[in-house]
DNA sequence: TTAGCCTTGATG
DNA sequence: CATCAAGGCTAA
């Protein structure tokens, strides 16, 4: 039984997600001048609003202007559209209700991204795929409007929805079901600005110097004005992006055409015209394009320009996007399987079955068995680690056979991939991969992002064939984009702007394909303007540490994977030593390959090995009775001790909050306990009552069975916190700028680690196989960790975020949240129920051990665990009324 | 128009 | 010289 485990670099702190959850606050809309030649070579700041670097360019044919492009600059704002005041005749153009005369009046009903719209001025553009009769055979697969957040699958809700946990669920039918998106996230992170100028200018110089030679010249020198317009659009807020030349800008005439066309009909190329005038847009009859963004879309459209990803490097900003898109795509696809579970798991079956020759996804049944052994050696990035890791197999299987450079190359390359089209449910693209169908029977579907860099296109879901325009996608995503740019197409949606985008739909609407391209961060600064050919540009360095990263986290996975086994196999550990170890060996090995690879996370820092020991130091601060909640002692930021080591310099680690004590004292005397094992330490109630059989948690009288108090004794809240701030500490000391999302991912394997070792030593868990065990975590690990942050921030107040030692801010919800913004919401939403339904120490230990020790799986101890089953219940029937 | 395959050409 | 991403070409 594969341990499904979920990658964690999915459930790092995507780019994409957070920024998406960004508020657009930048309403304000801007222009931007960007000349296309330079677009390439040019680097918006991090700082400035995304939403100016995605924008097509269009060209107008003045040469001159040419020379005095200013370079290596965002663009200044030459209109300050102010929430769409000015220009706002332009904002007539995409309104929402542009009621196309389409087949289908109730179009609204039928989400259907037929384009087919009869125009009114021009000939009819056909695309042949887009059929009025499709629609109907669209339907089914384009629910995605229904379904909205993403999140709400939540780990939590797969596993509590089920059995025992009922109670609950009934009194809250809404507690585990996601509502809405949140669209806020994650305090930004002042980032390292973008590109160097003089290599911009370097390039900038190359790139002109080849111009010459270019054949395609025509379409150089143009400017090109981008405006952004909030849409005005009362119910679905739509947000247009408007490109313009100065011409439309100022010929009213020809902006109002344009503007009607995107009303009313899907304008290719040069507009009115005919509408297949491929590459005739040079001519540009219409000098506008015009896209609109739904909010959301413009939300992720934020994130989309990578650039300004607040939790990375410029130099990592690539890595924000492919997460992003990976999560997105992820999700998407999540909602739009959803509906009919089985069907879902059957297909990733059948997917992972016929992909996985020639694909390897790293699923934990890779891992697990050989991972380890061809892992260790390799510590460089080179190619040959990336076909190990089954990396980017279409890119390197067709390079390789391009090699000769004669020309018949490419096909052979092909062949290998061919697989993955075999058609097969109409999903099929999306839900590739995305979800693992891991005991299908139990009828969980976990959601695993695919590999990172892995398989599928964020965009449609087919197979990836390299970096295209910023991050992976598919050939034929790649083919759209730089057709889209190149040729400045301008399309209209006539459903809901939100078209389901996959494999076997993308033809459908080239609009809503166009927008996700944008949102999972397809650069539109990558295509050429000038249309040179090879050569490298700027993305190329990112592509590289792109791709370094990725590997890096997929080992890192794989140790924490080992490790897991390890820790579980060992049964026979002493309590003592395991713990120790088990963290610190895949940190080790880590933090050497983070050291080449990244260099800007810490690694070395780390001893890791050093850290063992902290429990002694845990002592500090962690409030004593869970019941009484402390707001103060716990305090996110300087609240939790530190380790010795960093202890001292501890100073930073809590700009905010003192980090001098909060009553160490108190629990001095337990270090010597806890030293032994986290099972040993005694909590809360040891402290406050430890014979008393009353449970002391809850401020009423209530009687609580002994097992439950034993449960409560496995915990070690103290432990828990100083491990994690211990490990931020370590992290972020003498580092100028650490990468959270690198550290995001290393607590939570932390936190994978301790949840592992504690289940390792519970009751009923530690009798159990030690395949029995495998698979109940598997199945728990993530769920546990989110409520193992729900009873932090509940009963010990743990904070959103916290200070780094280097100054920068970490925050802790995402970690609560798994690094999926959009599940904040959720989040809080299950606390504050939770807080409502007061619950404690005993609920929280109880709800730990039926996540883990879910009877609805099929296990031989199923009865062992009845027990706590009922209490749990008995517990919750106690509020519930 | 799409999308697969081919050619380019800067990089290292 | 090998890479590999960007543009080009062209059946379908
Ligand atoms: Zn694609
Ligand atoms: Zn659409």
């Amino acid at each position: 039984m594969p341990l499904n485990y979920i990658n964690f670099e999915h459930l790092q702190l995507s780019p994409s997600t957070f920024t998406t959850m960004r508020p657009s606050h930048d309403s304000v809309s801007t222009t931007t001048h960007i000349d296309m030649d330079q677009s390439r070579i040019l680097e918006v700041p991090s700082s400035s609003s995304i939403l100016n670097q995605y924008h097509p360019q269009h060209q107008q044919s003045q040469q001159q202007q040419q020379q005095q492009q200013i370079h290596h600059q965002p663009l200044p704002s030459i209109i300050n559209l102010g929430n769409s005041n000015v220009n706002r005749s332009n904002s007539i153009t995409s309104t929402p209700s542009p009621q196309p005369t389409t087949n289908n009046n109730n179009s609204s009903g039928n989400n259907n991204n037929c384009n087919v719209t009869s125009l009114p001025q021009s000939p009819p553009i056909s695309f042949q795929n887009i059929v009025v009769n499709d629609i109907s055979f669209n339907n089914p697969t384009t629910t995605e409007q229904q379904l909205t957040s993403p999140g709400h699958r939540f780990l939590i809700n797969n596993r509590l929805s089920h059995n025992d946990i009922a109670a609950i669920a009934t009194q809250h039918p809404n507690l585990f079901r996601s509502q809405q998106i949140q669209k806020e996230m994650l305090p930004p992170i002042g980032s390292g600005s973008g590109l160097e100028l003089s290599e911009m200018q370097h390039q900038h110089h190359h790139h002109q110097s080849h111009n010459h030679h270019h054949q395609q010249n025509h379409q150089k020198n143009n400017d090109l004005k981008i405006l952004q317009n909030d849409m005005i659009k009362p119910a679905n807020h739509h947000q247009v992006l408007q490109i313009t030349s100065d011409e439309s800008l100022t010929d009213p005439k020809k902006a109002l055409s344009s503007q009607m066309n995107d009303n009313c009909q899907p304008v290719f190329g040069g507009g009115g015209i005919s509408g297949n005038g491929n590459g005739n847009d040079d001519s540009d009859e219409r000098k506008k394009m015009s896209t609109s963004f739904e909010d959301n879309i413009l939300g992720l459209n934020d994130s989309a320009s990578c650039f300004s990803y607040p939790y990375i490097l410029d130099n990592e900003m690539i890595d924000a996007d492919t997460d992003t898109a990976d999560l997105a795509a992820t999700i998407a696809e999540n909602n739009g399987g959803g509906a009919s579970g089985g069907d879902c798991n059957k297909s990733l079956l059948e997917n992972s079955a016929s992909t996985s020759s020639s694909r390897n996804y790293h699923s934990l049944q890779n891992m697990r068995t050989d991972s380890i052994s061809s892992m260790d050696s390799s510590l460089d990035l080179d190619k040959s680690d990336l076909e190990k890791e089954g990396y980017q197999d279409n890119a390197s299987s067709h390079s390789h056979q391009s090699g000769s450079g004669g020309g018949g190359g490419g096909s052979n390359g092909s062949n290998l991939n061919s697989s993955s089209s075999s058609g097969g449910p109409p999903n099929n693209g999306s839900s590739n991969g995305m979800l693992n169908a891991n005991n299908s029977n139990s009828g969980y579907i976990t959601l695993i992002p695919p590999p990172v860099g892995g398989e599928l296109c964020p965009v449609c879901g087919d197979k990836v064939s390299g970096y295209h325009y910023g991050l992976l996608t598919c050939e034929s995503c790649k083919g759209f984009f730089k057709r889209t740019v190149q040729n400045k197409k301008v399309y209209t949606c006539v459903a809901e702007r939100n078209c389901h985008i996959d494999k076997t739909q993308r033809k459908r609407c080239p609009f809503c394909r166009f927008n996700k391209c944008i949102n999972v961060g397809m650069k539109l600064e990558a295509v050429r303007e000038d249309r040179m050919r090879g050569g490298r540009n700027k993305f190329g360095p990112m592509y590289k540490r792109d791709r370094a990263r990725k590997l890096q986290i997929m080992r890192q996975r794989q140790i924490a994977l080992q490790a897991i086994r390890t820790t579980i196999g060992s049964a026979d550990i002493k309590p003592g030593q395991l713990s120790p170890n088990s963290y610190q060996t895949p940190y080790n090995t880590i933090n050497i390959k983070q050291e080449i690879q990244i260099p800007q996370v810490s690694s070395l820092t780390q001893s890791p090995d050093s850290s063992p020991s902290p429990i002694a130091i845990a002592l500090g601060q962690v409030n004593p009775n869970t019941t009484s909640v402390i707001p103060t002692s716990l305090t996110g930021n300087g609240g939790v001790s530190t380790m010795g080591t960093t202890n001292t310099s501890a100073a930073s680690l809590g700009g905010i909050g003192s980090n001098s004590g909060n009553g160490n004292n108190t629990y001095e005397h337990d270090s010597s306990v806890s030293l032994q094992h986290t099972s040993n330490s005694k909590i809360c109630y040891d402290n406050t009552n430890p014979s008393s059989t009353a449970d002391s948690m809850s401020s009423e009288p209530l009687r609580v069975s002994p097992m439950i108090r034993d449960f409560v004794q496995t915990i070690d809240d103290r432990e828990w916190q100083a491990q994690l701030f211990d490990l931020l500490q370590k992290q972020s000391y003498n580092q100028v700028e650490v990468d959270l999302f690198e550290l995001m991912c290393k607590v939570l394997d932390q936190n994978l680690f301790s949840q592992v070792d504690w289940a390792r030593n519970t009751v009923f868990f530690k009798d159990l196989k030690v395949d029995d065990q495998m698979k109940l975590l598997q199945h728990s690990w993530s769920d546990m960790l989110v409520l193992d942050h729900l009873h932090q921030r509940i009963h010990n107040s743990l904070q959103d975020e916290t200070t780094l030692h280097n100054g920068q801010i970490f925050n802790l919800l995402n970690l609560g949240i798994l690094g999926v913004p959009d599940l904040v919401d959720f989040f809080n939403k299950i606390q504050c129920d939770l807080q409502e339904l007061k619950f404690d120490m005993g609920d929280y230990v109880c709800m730990k051990f039926l996540i883990l020790l879910n009877p609805s799986k099929f296990f031989c101890d199923y009865s062992k665990i009845n027990s706590i089953i009922i209490c749990v219940i008995f517990r919750c029937a106690k509020y519930s009324k």
